[in-house]
RNA sequence: GGAGAGGUGGCCGAGCGGCCGAAGGCGUUCGCCUGCUAAGCGAAUAGGGGGUGUAAGCCUCCUCGAGGGUUCAAAUCCCUCCCUCUCCGCCA
């Protein structure tokens, strides 16, 4: 949710950063409720004022006088409920449009709608010419008896994967060279909730949008999360941070739940797209000058991972139409990926400024008075993906896969070798 | 799943129809004092919306878990829901 002072005092911006987006908004028609629930809420005050004043001077009096005053604060009383209820109705509606404004847009982030406008900023290493036939990580999966889609289709239907043996043990190494990379830049490891409540999910900004995108249970009112973001901005919601605790920095690990609606079809293949798979999270909380630094200071350690994992990618500046509700300015960062002949996601960091802090009401106490923190979120490693380029980049003539050097110590292998 | 207790300001904790947005304590901040960062003294100290003002400020409304209700008046009474804690049962 962004600030509804924008729309009174910079409405152009705010116009300016819709179209960016291709969103269509009728602004005229949202200052003109604006003007008019505040005008409602204005009279009912005024009438609430002296209802309350008329009902402070009943405790005085007595007998008839009583009486009459109580049949005038009464009158009040009722005339009050009805205007009310009038300016409550009105802010309902409006409130209800506002919620569906994304966040105003980084005048940095790319121009463009489509994924395809993102620009490129660097490429780190290059994509490797292989002297032989190279094979997709399914098959390379299935021949090394590490990973089976196959029977996970079986037990779960689509989308789904077992990873098994040595390739589960790269996993836990991943999780640890993570951490042990995260935790010296002050990122507390975090193993969060991954069923939240709905206010987690309106306060992270993918409710109402997104909600297609996310399992629900029904029976409890939970949901299960599509990333750790949500219950690592939700962990501080309703606080006031003092100025100097800031930065907070948190690495989430959880399993990540997310519902592909709308993506048949699309990357069907192995577990590149699946309904449920692990991640480290990134999380930070600062004061609203700090944060475009900080998403730069994401975005390093996003490189400073997959550059130890010595996989060839991409930076790219996301297009502002490809943004998300939330997120002012997004990089990704695309993997080179062998057997698609192409750079794909593998992590994405988002300055979501004070879009989530406002709905989950976390601020700091600063000199001015308490103001609201800026929240950051990027993508430490995307378990299934990273598994996926490293068997695809690092794999052996004979079908074996080299572990980077930076895993062997965590994993205690440098091979993944059939049998 | 069964039985009970409770949700009040940064924290603890009183209040149980009107003088309560809220005693008292702790903490924090500012000032004073004391021949050292201790004690003591004084003051300030919840969040949010709206109006007005260049601003400091002033006015006003809402919020005592959430939402309804009763009443001229609700932190206080009633209803529904949520959450937390304790005991029992079950369980990784």
């Amino acid at each position: 949710m962004i600030d509804i002072a924008i729309l009174r005092t910079q409405r152009d911006a705010l116009a300016a950063s819709l179209a960016r987006r291709g969103v269509d908004f009728d602004l005229d028609a949202l200052t003109d409720l604006d003007e008019r629930r505040r005008q409602a809420r204005v009279r009912a005050e005024e009438v609430r004022a002296n209802q309350k004043a008329a009902g402070k001077a009943i405790a005085t009096l007595v007998g008839e006088e009583k009486a009459e005053a109580i049949a005038d604060a009464s009158q009040l009383a009722e005339d009050y409920k009805a205007l009310i209820a009038d300016a409550d109705a009105l802010d309902e509606q409006f409130n209800s449009i506002w919620v569906q404004l994304p966040n105003m847009t980084d005048p940095t982030a790319a121009d463009g709608l489509e994924e395809e406008d993102a620009v490129e900023i660097r490429t780190v290493g290059s994509p490797r010419i292989f002297d032989f036939d190279a094979k997709d990580h399914v098959e390379l999966g299935a021949e090394l008896g590490v990973l089976d889609v196959e029977r996970a289709s079986k037990v779960s239907g689509s989308r789904f994967g077992f990873v098994m043996g040595d390739l589960a043990i790269v996993e836990f190494a991943l999780i640890r060279y993570a951490m042990d990379m995260l935790m010296p830049h002050g990122f507390k490891p975090m193993i969060p909730p991954v069923l939240v409540r709905d206010h987690a999910l309106y306060g992270t900004g993918f409710f109402p949008g997104d909600a297609e995108q996310v399992y629900s249970i029904t029976d409890d009112d939970l949901f299960l999360v599509g990333t750790s973001e949500v219950p690592l901005a939700a962990f501080h919601a309703d606080e006031i941070f003092d100025e100097d605790e800031l930065p907070v920095r948190y690495a989430g690990y959880s399993t990540c739940f997310r519902r592909e609606a709308g993506t048949y079809g699309k990357d069907t293949r192995g577990i590149f797209r699946v309904h449920q798979f692990d991640k480290v999270e990134m999380f930070s909380f600062v004061r609203p000058e700090d944060s475009a630094a900080e998403h730069e200071f994401l975005l390093a350690r996003e490189e400073e991972l997959l550059g130890g994992l010595e996989l060839p990618y991409r930076v790219v500046n996301v297009a502002a139409g490809d943004l998300g509700s939330s997120a002012a300015k997004k990089y990704d960062i695309e993997a080179w990926f062998p057997s698609q002949g192409r750079y794909r996601e593998v992590t994405s960091t988002s300055n979501t400024t004070d879009y989530q802090s406002r709905r989950l009401k976390i601020r700091y106490r600063s000199e001015s008075g308490n103001e609201l923190v800026h929240t950051l979120n990027g993508t430490a490693i995307a378990v299934g993906r990273i598994l996926i380029a490293l068997m695809e980049n690092n794999q052996n003539a004979d079908g074996s896969v080299q572990i980077p050097q930076a895993l062997v110590r965590y994993a205690g292998f440098e091979q993944l070798t059939a049998g």
